[in-house]
DNA sequence: TCCAAACCCTTGGATGTCCTAGTATATTGC
DNA sequence: GCAATATACTAGGACATCCAAGGGTTTGGA
């Protein structure tokens, strides 16, 4: 782990943007630089939780979409608009998943241009394995507290609906 | 654009954790994946305004970082530590600038183990013209509201610290 | 009926991130 | 002064993401 800075780089930075006549953004682009800073750093927690079942983020979520359908299986397309992802994004997660044998694909009982993405039984178990990993080693020591969960909850809820990520 | 989904996915994860009996991690893992979303949004609506200068999200931060340095130069180290990545990420980055004739290397003038990464002038010039396109079109339309964007600076910052990326 | 448009998935290419090693230079301790 | 340790950068590899393009399947209007 890299020793910390002396100085908050962010802050750094919106003091920057003020002193060059940017001020007007300078909060904004604080908070968002933020926001890209903070995912970095919670990404390599959870990749740090997952790497003993040998998956990647991008992988547990597919596994774990798939543990809460129903009949534990999604067209191809169904999971990449769920887990907001590019199509490609999918497609190489599911080549890997499927070589570790935990999910399988099959066709598309009427429709042959869709692909069914399938839950293996060792699948359903990995998931719910790395899930009580993830749930004790990351999520339950997020280092938010609860009234900041609850305000990250609503203001990016927020800021995804005026994305266009979802109509609700 | 992807149309909008019904609802909202991580809604539903949350729900889906609260049904498992994960009722007491569920909050912090929805905002958790919303910050990730989030940040998925973010960066692309950055590497849209970027495309234009032939720059991503990564080699913009680098020429911002150098054109805000007195001398208009840093070490590699130096660099990697205040952008908070790995140093293989600066020298990748730093290798297609360099192509791109917006910096240059060159060596140290006391510390031969050192590369000195310095601003030429048509980068200083590409960084002054993004920076504005992004002030414009990103952070000046972040869809964060004023009290907000405090909220997030606050939260994520203590976050930050927390997670030792600082002192301060 | 039949062909064009729409849709689904995959392949190939470009980027970025990290990790592990390896080379070169500095610094430290005996 | 010299060997051992620490530091700085780069090369190569594994993964993930997106875009562009291509081939197969469905659907819908002429």
């Amino acid at each position: 782990m890299a020793a910390p800075l002396p100085r908050d780089p962010i802050a750094d930075a919106q003091r920057n943007w003020e002193e060059h006549g940017w001020a007007d953004v300078a909060a904004p682009m604080a908070a968002i630089t933020a926001i890209m800073r903070t995912q970095q750093i919670l990404l390599a927690r959870i990749e740090g939780a997952l790497k003993p079942f040998g998956l990647t983020f991008a992988r547990y979520e597919l596994l774990a979409l798939l543990s809460f359908a129903r009949s534990g299986a999604l067209p191809m397309n169904k999971a990449s608009a769920l887990l907001q992802v590019h199509p490609t994004s999918v497609t190489n997660a599911v080549d890997r998943l499927e070589g570790s044998g935990l999910v399988t694909r099959s066709p598309h009982p009427t429709d042959g241009r869709t692909t069914l993405i399938e839950l293996t039984a060792e699948g359903r178990i990995v998931a719910k394995r790395a899930t009580a990993v993830l749930n004790t080693e990351v999520f339950g020591q997020s280092g938010f507290d609860a009234a900041d969960v609850d305000q990250l909850i609503r203001i990016l809820g927020t800021f995804r609906r005026n994305a266009g990520d979802f109509a609700d």
